[in-house]
DNA sequence: CGAAGGCTTGATAGACCTCAAACACAGTGG
DNA sequence: CCACTGTGTTTGAGGTCTATCAAGCCTTCG
């Protein structure tokens, strides 16, 4: 009864830990239901009480709140293997809401089946846990862009962390990716006017940091892009589980902790 | 053996669940290694990988990040009960610093204990994951801030939060509280000058919005002073623990899940 | 082909920053 | 006991980054 939907969340997983076959049989035997939706609708809404999660197929979403003046932040972006919502199984009224950018496909996975899954397997609900940690740290390395970077390295900041985030799912293809997130939604994101948005996309091009062409982006050099927006990939914790460890980098001078 | 240093945390846990004896005795028996710490002390810092995780017992924390231009982004700032590195359970090298900003009381608690009692308290263990879940809430606030928000408004969203944050803890005196955060700090906070704070602060001085003197801020009117912030509460999800509920808020028009 | 959405560019205005200096207050040492 | 120092607050003046308003252009799509 496994679905081909819950293929890119295996995929995730075992870019984390390794499954064992038990596992990856709970994990293919979810109960999906699986929806078409287009662009710029809703998944869950400010307000809303979900009983289920999405996991994110195929397309793009977003993360966004309205505010009383009628802007709109968006928090942030999502690709194929996220579940943005995991939080709501902990959480029960949504603060923001959740929408598609372009027509994606997204699984639904009841709550009940998911708080099963992590009963009967620790490690997964582990993983889930650092996933919603990891979305944490990312939401904090916007707070810094959003409070200390200018607009320049503020996208040209997105813009890699959309590349890494893509690669690690394996849908880059060479330095390029599809980047179908127009100049409104990154100036949404950014906290910056679509016209500034557009001045400083332009600045990026005139220096070759980026070639941004029909929601398709090349990123030439990714060193150079990277030292241009002061880009630390630490934040996005790509490089697999924590296991043990209280080993302790060389500092010039000790923290208090022992 | 057990702790009263422990005592805020199970203080903490009471308001959200109701703990059974044998939870409650899980918790105080925790082995932990208070420490008396200066102010601006690092708690952990950037690079590190820790082997424990801090309960605030007494005082204030802040988290932050050090940009190569020299500027500072504080993240978040911590009150009593809080365990703002509880992250580092499961992801292993930290990406940012904890640093005390008023001579503070802090226990250590290993990473095995803590594991241990997730493990055999579940319960606990979500409660934990909730607990990060919303840190992350109020990350995502400060995107909206400083995203969308002016510095007047910026701030008096920042002073409602710390208000309800301290209020949840017991630690208001009516409509006031110890608020030790210089206005620099506020400034790399909010991504403001310390100038401009100033001035922002005047002007919600001026409006009769806060008291803010000698370390103790007064907020004569909270209503008034959450509508001029356009402050609302829900992110900081106060209200107690989610249990199962699939119910819907009633909305205009529906979202695209069932 | 017209409409709509997105991109681009120019001109003006405003929020906020930087530099500078004065003031207040607590802690220190002679 | 009183200078002295350091930290934090306050105020002024000028400059910069980014917003807003406006308009033209391009592409897509019914």
């Amino acid at each position: 009864m496994s679905h081909a939907a819950l293929n890119p969340l295996v995929r995730r997983f075992e870019t984390i830990i390794s499954l064992s076959e038990d596992e990856k049989k709970a994990i293919l035997n979810l109960p999906v239901r699986v929806a078409d939706l287009r662009a710029d609708a809703d998944i869950v809404r400010e307000g809303d009480r979900p009983s289920q999660c999405c996991l994110l197929v195929e397309g793009f979403l977003c993360r966004y709140k309205y505010l009383s003046d009628g802007k709109r932040q968006i928090m942030a972006f999502y690709v194929p293997g996220d579940i943005p919502d995991l939080l709501s199984l902990h959480i029960d009224v949504m603060d923001h809401s959740l929408a598609t950018i372009i027509p994606s496909k997204v699984a639904f996975i009841p709550h009940d089946a998911l708080g099963n899954l992590i009963d009967q397997n620790p490690r997964i609900g582990n993983a889930f846990w650092r996933d919603t940690l990891i979305d944490a740290s990312t939401f904090r390395e916007w707070i810094v862009s959003l409070g200390s970077r200018d607009a320049y390295s503020r996208i040209g900041h997105l813009i890699c962390e959309m590349f890494l985030k893509l690669k690690a799912v394996g849908l880059t293809n060479g330095n390029s990716f599809n980047f179908p997130i127009t100049q409104g939604e990154i100036g949404d994101a950014t906290g910056l006017s679509t016209v500034h948005v557009n001045r400083s996309i332009m600045e990026l091009r005139k220096e070759g940091l980026i070639i941004l062409e029909k929601g398709r982006c090349t990123i030439p050099d990714l060193r150079r892009l990277e030292e241009a927006a002061k880009f630390d990939p630490t934040y996005l914790h790509l490089t697999g589980e924590r296991r043990g460890g209280n080993g302790r980098l060389a500092g010039d001078r000790p923290s208090v902790a022992p």
